[in-house]
DNA sequence: TCCTCATTTCGTCATACAGCGAAATGAAGA
DNA sequence: TCTTCATTTCGCTGTATGACGAAATGAGGA
């Protein structure tokens, strides 16, 4: 029951859920999901650490930089399934729609810039 | 999206999943819940406003009593694929199939005795 | 070994929310 | 009309949480 509620938790937040379907198309490093939110990167890592907590999302630390994705399609019944509910749910949503959007752009900028630019802040 | 929000905050609570899931084989009235978690009064009806306005429960006033219910299969699909994962994630859980058999008691204890004990407080 | 720098942790503040008791509501019966 | 009584609303308190900036971490390169 703690488990199901850490995810209930985790995704009683718009910022964080916004994130979980950020990651749909891949893997992202933090400064870039910074970048997409304009918010301190001290805020996103704590959204990812609640994220992570409830094993909806997974990591892998590489080089400078920590990505986060998805789980893969061995995670538990319950982590896919609330994945599966939520994209259902608002992937029609304007909110989500512009941060695709948002995420091609900055797919498309240095990953080395996006960072010196949010890591200053 | 705000629709979307209200149904993950609503689910961010352990006594409301547990009303849902407590609303799994029939309506119950606001005293019989209260019963259940041993809450005061205000306390369950709040809970229960919270999951009304997230659209997964609704009501029935008949009577002296209001009964509340899960949603019927016209319900929106984001309603119901909650619901669905929901039951699926945790109706193996000992807390839930310990409340499971404290209805069964319940609904064989006169309503109305019930009530008065629980308004009492 | 020492620097650099992306990320995390910590401390703080403001807001949100669960819980309760008391009072208000409102519908049915006397 | 007045009472009764299940439920809801209101006001309050303590706890939880989101946001930030500053400081700590820790891995890779100089």
């Amino acid at each position: 029951m703690r488990d199901f509620m850490y995810i209930t938790k985790a995704l009683a937040d718009e910022t964080r859920v916004r994130i979980l379907m950020a990651l749909r198309d891949g893997e992202l490093c933090v400064c870039q999901i910074t970048e997409l939110f304009g918010m301190a990167p001290s805020t996103v890592s704590k959204h990812l650490s609640v994220l992570f907590q409830a094993g909806l999302v997974e990591s892998r630390k590489t080089d400078r930089w920590v990505y986060y994705r998805l789980p893969d399609k061995q995670a538990p019944a319950t982590i896919r399934g609330a994945l599966a509910w939520v994209n259902k749910a608002i992937e029609a949503e304007p909110q989500i729609l512009a941060d695709t959007k948002q995420i091609k752009q900055i797919l498309k900028t240095d990953l080395a810039e996006i960072c010196k630019r949010q890591c200053k802040k």
